[in-house]
DNA sequence: CCCTTTACTTACCAAAAGTAAGTACCTACA
DNA sequence: TGTAGGTACTTACTTTTGGTAAGTAAAGGG
């Protein structure tokens, strides 16, 4: 056993299937759960806003999505409880650490588009 | 128009439905390609040690998704005609760029692993 | 009075992904 | 010599996931 060893008895490893960093890979990657990191990125936003911003996505995958990135506590849901409704959506600390990673690739991506469609592997 | 625009009638955009990064983002973060990328980030690998390295993939699955990554130019796929079969496959250049933000990613997961499952958002 | 907006959920159907087996050829082992 | 295993796939079938459309409740505008 190593010196620094962490408090756990195993060392993650999202190559492994049973490893729960597989599962929040998967959420974080996500078709839409990427989106939603970086849309959320620039700010707080509602249900409605998000929907409005992320092209293409329905209100059940999106409700989904958000579900389960609050339940991996990258979001925060804040619902005031008026009529109609209002329900805000921001990023956790953790969230905001989380969402530069995929909003690095995301932005990389976008930045070398012309490169990656010319196919100059 | 900006001094410095590209030669493009579009400014790429993943929240767009129809933009080509969309589809881009979609196959290099997909279940199995951000696993693939990560895995061929310490070198070229075979199809079947491919395999064996990432937990619970199918051979479908693979082939899939190595054609799918092959076709977007960030990996490249070697055939040596030989009996048994022997394919090698390795980043390419492109390839080695984007497979340093999917694995920042997955190093960030596993690395805070403990955080995210105590749920300290 | 009906249409719209808000944030969802539910039922239904199509698309994606997983499972298992087939292909073709060689090596090793008994 | 026959059987098991390794190589890199593909194909048929089934299960799971994802998308579409509609329903819910209450307020406000035309």
């Amino acid at each position: 056993m190593p010196a620094n060893a962490q408090s756990f008895s195993f060392a993650p490893d999202v190559m492994a299937t049973a490893c729960p960093s597989r599962a929040i890979l998967g959420h974080l990657t996500s078709r839409w759960g990427v989106l939603v990191m970086v849309a959320l990125q620039s700010g707080t936003l509602r249900f409605s806003a998000l929907r409005r911003r992320i092209g293409g996505v329905s209100e059940r995958m999106l409700s989904q999505t958000l579900q389960q990135l609050e339940g991996d506590g990258f979001i925060l849901r804040t619902a005031h409880d008026v009529v109609p409704p209002h329900v805000d959506y921001a990023l956790t600390p953790l969230g905001v650490a989380a969402a530069s990673h995929v909003a690095a690739l995301a932005g990389w991506i976008e930045g070398n588009l012309p490169r990656i469609l010319a196919k100059n592997g």
